[in-house]
DNA sequence: CTTAGACTTCAACGGTCGTTCAATAGACCG
DNA sequence: CGGTCTATTGAACGACCGTTGAAGTCTAAG
């Protein structure tokens, strides 16, 4: 099998995204970079135009991917063609179902970049600009499914539910290893199987929860 | 009123737990840190031995606290003196209330030490060491706790449970600003009182739709 | 006042950072 | 072959990093 051989380009941003994932962006020089992908320093100038310039590359290489697998799915479940108004589980469903396909069937790659990801979300300085920049067409989408579920939350507790629904997967996908620790080895974070079995009965359970607060 | 005047220990805590918080370990240099405390570069080493057992002390200066007001409140709700086993509802108050409150009534430094908490949580360096260092202890009499209150999950259920919660707490604390820009300024990631309404009501249900998974 | 000890200042160290640029190599086409 | 454009190399720049040590200041006890 003739396999393509992968460009400089290439070799910078899953270089800088294996790093950047685990040291953050402050964390990581371009040096270390260059070294992982075996290619010169001034490489980065010249095909990124900079260090926060690669950064965003890394984030947007697969983000597009990602939006358009979530669209697809939600489509699914409440388009046009779906039976009348979705379940919340569906709607959740829609939303983490991509990220563990991609963990449990895609390469290496996605492993980093989401954990990267998890970076970004919960970082004051980068947070806003960039989660906002990719992500938020498609969470409003998203958000609007979520209502429709629920029918009888407030929309502030739609808002706040979908920030305790991004803040569990944040951490589950961040690779602290701490579940692991804590639970003497029981649980491995690294269980895709076992998050899937679970992240969706406690958001779905949650955002129920909420609904009916004080009803 | 004679106000006691800050130390020099003190002032560099003050500037760096802010700074941490805001940028990151790596993110933030002793002379910014300094310069923010208005003293002498040197006097990060006579004090602390260095950049990162500065990091260090500004995670335990409160820590200790955190811990002792959480263990607190969990004796109350299913110590000796309590009545039969604590509703989860009440557990997971004994884990969030006082941060909340500490939040609400106590100074702004309370709110950069849990943004840094947040912050380290995820973090795949720091997380594992730091966290469970101070927290591990506590954190274990509450997952008992939790288990306890649902007799009828399995303890991986719980486990992964607690790691959720986390997740979601650490999000909230995480001052991304991301809630404000979604909800088009409907919530505020600021307010205590809003999060205190719902964080709890969500984690509990979450929980038991866990305990009841597939039952 | 003198002395001891804790604290603070100042200047500098070696090292690493992101970025730049002129020189070189390679591919493609006439 | 010669010419052109893209890609790569290697060396260097100035800036900032964490850390150090010697000198200076302050306070309290003898």
């Amino acid at each position: 099998m003739a396999r393509a051989k992968r460009t400089t380009k290439e070799k910078l941003l899953d270089a800088a995204e294996k790093l950047f994932a685990r040291q953050g962006y402050h964390g990581t020089s371009l040096r270390q970079i260059t070294r992982e992908a075996g290619v010169d320093l001034a490489l980065v100038n010249y095909h990124f135009g900079g260090k926060e310039k690669l950064f965003e590359a890394v984030l947007d290489r697969r983000g597009a991917m990602l939006n358009e697998e979530r669209l697809r799915r939600l489509e699914e479940v409440c388009g046009a063609a779906a039976p009348r108004p979705a379940a919340t589980e569906a709607v959740v469903g829609a939303f983490f179902d991509p990220i563990l396909d991609f963990l449990e069937h895609a390469g290496p790659g996605w492993h980093s970049y989401f954990s990267l990801l998890a970076w970004v979300n919960n970082s004051p300085q980068w947070g806003k600009r960039l989660m906002g920049k990719t992500f938020n067409a498609t969470v409003k989408r998203f958000i609007e499914a979520l209502m429709a579920s629920l029918p009888k939350a407030a929309p502030e507790d739609i808002y706040w539910g979908y920030n305790f629904l991004t803040g569990a997967l944040t951490l589950s996908l961040a690779e602290t290893g701490r579940l692991d620790v804590l639970s003497g080895g029981l649980c491995r974070s690294a269980d895709v199987a076992a998050l899937r079995a679970r992240l969706g009965p406690f958001v779905a359970a949650g955002l129920r929860g909420l609904a009916q607060r004080g009803g």
